[in-house]
DNA sequence: ATACCGACCTGTCAGC
DNA sequence: TGCTGACAGGTCGGTA
């Protein structure tokens, strides 16, 4: 489900709201777990620890952890554990705050009780979502597509002989950018999905660089995409589905010329184009 | 290296 | 009213 317009908005309204807060206790559902760490060793990090900051890192929420007062043995203990809680959602996981009292909706694996009184929970029924701690200064590879220069950015795909969509989905180079937001930036730079990377000019990859850039930035401004199911921490939807321009939009009329927008599989993945606008 | 495919899961929707 | 199949924001591992 969320790519880094959705990812971002859920970090930030993550970060209003438990920043500062302490995890008191945790509970890990039974049922098969979307865990990448082991269950024992999520719980024995997370509780006790104290939520310095929320950040994103590509598709990743990274929650930085220190342990609380009461937790720390001694100064040099500070210093020592600290850790980060790392959450993807997948294609379907969503990380709500709510009040204990709250129904306990169907598919949810994780609760971290907070010292404030409220919790926070991690639901995800496909289970594509990850969950993992580390001892800190996670990376996930790649750069961030909204940090990277012209120059870096054309580094990344030149040469390439795959297909640059499929590039662009390579979380190894960029990192945050999936299948919508492919698409779009495809569409607004005028390239196709199946264009080899290698094949593309300079002056394109500079056209792709700015609409990568913008269409994440107009996305975060409207609070992402929801297409089924998403929505933020706070249970708003996105609106930024409104303004896909090729995606989901198969049949329909391309908002620049008229011509139909077609749809093909590549690597798996839904990609659509605009056969005129894009070469 | 690269590319295609299925696998991992559940839910929803269109069509018969 | 069912059943079946296609499809869904993501990633990984196997195979050619």
């Amino acid at each position: 489900m969320p790519e880094l317009p959705e990812v971002e908005t859920i970090t930030r309204g993550l970060a209003r709201r438990v920043s500062g807060d302490t995890i008191d206790s945790v509970w890990i559902g039974s049922k098969p777990q979307p865990l990448k760490s082991p269950a024992i060793t999520i719980a024995s990090t997370l509780e006790g620890g104290r939520i310095v900051r929320v950040h994103r890192a590509g598709k990743h929420i990274v929650f930085d952890l220190e342990p609380s007062n009461g937790k720390r043995k001694s100064s040099r203990d500070r210093t020592a554990r600290h850790a980060q809680w790392i959450v993807h959602l997948g294609m379907t996981g969503r990380m709500v705050v709510t009040e204990p009292a709250a129904e306990i909706a169907k598919h949810t694996h994780l609760i971290a009780r907070l010292a404030s009184g409220r919790e926070l929970r991690f639901i995800d029924p496909r289970m594509f979502g990850k969950l993992s701690v580390s001892p800190a200064g996670f990376d996930p590879g790649g750069v961030e597509p909204l940090e990277v220069g012209e120059d870096q950015f054309t580094a990344l795909f030149r040469g390439r002989k795959t297909p640059i969509k499929s590039a662009l989905l390579n979380q190894k180079l960029l990192r945050g950018v999936g299948n919508i937001y492919a698409d779009e930036a495809l569409f607004r730079a005028g390239i196709r999905p199946r264009r080899r990377a290698a094949a593309i000019t300079r002056a394109q990859f500079l056209k792709l660089h700015a609409a990568v850039q913008e269409v994440l930035r107009e996305a975060i401004a409207l609070g992402g995409s929801s297409i089924s199911d998403y929505v933020d921490a706070d249970g708003e939807e996105g609106f930024f589905q409104l303004q896909h321009r090729v995606y989901g939009r198969e049949g329909e009329p391309c908002l620049v010329c008229r011509t139909a927008i077609k749809r093909v599989v590549l690597a798996g993945r839904s990609s659509h184009y605009c056969p005129k606008c894009q070469k």
